[in-house]
DNA sequence: GTCTATATTCTGATAGAC
DNA sequence: GTCTATCAGAATATAGAC
């Protein structure tokens, strides 16, 4: 790898690790500078604004992310087990990709002052993110008929994911709870006629469990 | 109201909106000072630095939203009646109260670079509404004897909350699912073993479901 | 308490030699 | 591609008259 290379991934660790603790506009080029060795005429070399380091630090943070995500066709023979495997596809991608997390959080709070190209950016990190977690709800639950309830649960899964890592700024040993969320998931499919069978204690015949509503 | 204490209310009107909307770093004073039409001294005067500006709107939006909500001892006569009061009660705190939420998330997110009072404040903040979701579930499913199932049932619920207020950003009409939360609630009051009676399809005998773990 | 004017530091961004 | 040097403007914050 040449030099220009390699300052470009300098610049865009730093900046990254950067951003995601400090949030965007409290991150200065001269504290990239400052922290990476490089110039700032570097860095407005390799990249031409501000903004263009945090596309390309987005970008690179959603290329990671989804190359590491396995398939969203959950392997396993019934529910708990595929349910099993989501969750800790889960709490994996959960745990292993925090500052990817936070630089979307971060900018899509604030958004509305955003480029045009970083905001494309953040939706294309979200709805990507999005879609896997539907397809593989879908999977686990058998709900290819039942589009519709895939994405409830999939809203489902990622606010559950979002809270969780809004709480860790409080509290940064906080981890994804899957438990709790393994509990949610089967009542919200139940609560929609979803068969759950399988699952120790929701083995239930037609009369099914509905929690009201 | 004399004149000193109106232009104290329009800066903490002015800076909570902006800084709501833009985050803290990325609003200045002199955004504040064309905003409220006030100079950038008197600013300086009332409030003696930018994070005092920040520590004030925090703390009036707290103050706001713990008189707004309800007394923690919910009404009602069984577990569903209670339940859908508390429910509405988040409801309604969550739609009335956005700004609050986001300067509550915007700053937790970047604590680290805050100023001691300003942590201080968010810290109050995020515990007085986990202290009042704790004791309106405790009442509503009648926990007083299992303190560490009510924690887990607050800290889920305003996983969801903060979720939801997450996938606002993305998609601004985005509403708290009430719904979901209750079929989600009940289902992990009665994973915990606690009764659920009074609910319509809740009400199975001392064999009651469990879904597994 | 509010105003005008200003000090000082830092910001994002560029010029141009090498 | 990288460096030194620098620009124009904006940031936080203050001085001092009224």
């Amino acid at each position: 790898m040449d030099r220009g290379a390699r300052s470009r991934d300098a610049i865009l660790d730093t900046g990254g690790e950067l951003m995601s603790r400090h949030g965007y506009a409290a991150t200065s080029i001269s504290m990239i500078s400052a922290a990476s060795g490089l110039p700032t005429s570097s860095i407005y070399w390799h990249f031409r604004s501000k903004d263009g380091i945090y596309v390309a630090v987005l970008e690179r943070a959603r290329i990671a992310l989804l190359e590491a995500l396995p398939p969203s066709e959950v392997p396993g023979t019934d529910v708990a087990e595929r349910l099993d495997t989501f969750l800790r596809e889960v709490e994996d991608a959960f745990q292993r990709h925090p500052r990817g997390v936070k630089l979307l959080l971060g900018l899509g709070m604030v958004q509305q002052d955003a480029s045009a190209a970083a905001a494309a950016e953040v939706y294309q990190y979200r709805d990507a993110l999005l879609a896997w977690t539907r397809d593989s709800v879908s999977s686990v639950f058998e709900l290819r008929n039942r589009p519709e309830v895939a994405d409830e649960l999939a809203r489902f899964t990622l606010r559950m994911a979002s809270g969780t890592a809004v709480a860790r700024w409080f509290e940064p040993d906080t981890v994804l709870d899957t438990g709790q969320l393994r509990v949610a998931l089967l009542a919200l499919a139940d609560h929609h006629g979803v068969p759950v069978r399988g699952v120790p204690g929701e083995d239930a015949p037609p009369g099914h469990i509905t929690t009201g509503e």
